[in-house]
DNA sequence: AAACCATGTCAGGATATCTAACAAGACAGT
DNA sequence: ACTGTCTTGTTAGATATCCTGACATGGTTT
């Protein structure tokens, strides 16, 4: 009965998952053309992020602080999402 | 560690509060305009909805759908809910 | 018939997001 | 020191979304 979001659900701007990842939307418009994370997009193609997305920034995030660079990152996570 | 929503962090734009409860924008702000519901505004003026929100659009729309009027409805919901 | 209720629709303006481009500081290699 | 690359900032113009206020309409009540 109570509502809930499902982790996959892509259902937050851009504007959101910056207040809840401390990124610059700039940020997330890099990682993204880096390849570091592919959010949907809906009808009028502005992207919408998952609960699963803002993991993997927090987790980008925190990478990006420890000093690894992006290709770094991208090698990390890529071995060990395993994307279903 | 996992990223979760708390129910009254307001989060969710119009449009997705309309995919998540098949209501119309017309609808959502009707409900507002008599007092059934109080969403969250950005700084830019943009209702934000959380997840309480939707449940409570939910138990309007099941109220509706009952033929029960909005003055019912607002009385329902005014006895009903413990607003902290 | 007249009034009211709930919703649709439209217009004009404000806000948000998009992409593409250029700028610039940090750092690496030469 | 010079050059190139990486990461992020900033800006501009276009598109998308959302806002309020107004009028329209079918259904119900009086």
């Amino acid at each position: 009965m109570d509502p809930t979001v499902s982790k996959k659900q892509a259902c937050f701007p851009i504007r959101v998952v910056m207040e809840m990842t401390n990124l610059t939307a700039r940020q997330i418009r890099y990682y993204e053309e880096q390849g570091l994370i592919k959010p949907a997009r809906n009808d009028g193609n502005q992207r919408m992020f998952s609960l699963e997305d803002i993991e993997r920034f927090r987790l980008i995030k925190s990478y990006i602080e420890r000093g690894i660079n992006v290709a770094g990152i991208k090698t990390i996570l890529a071995t060990n999402v395993r994307d279903s």
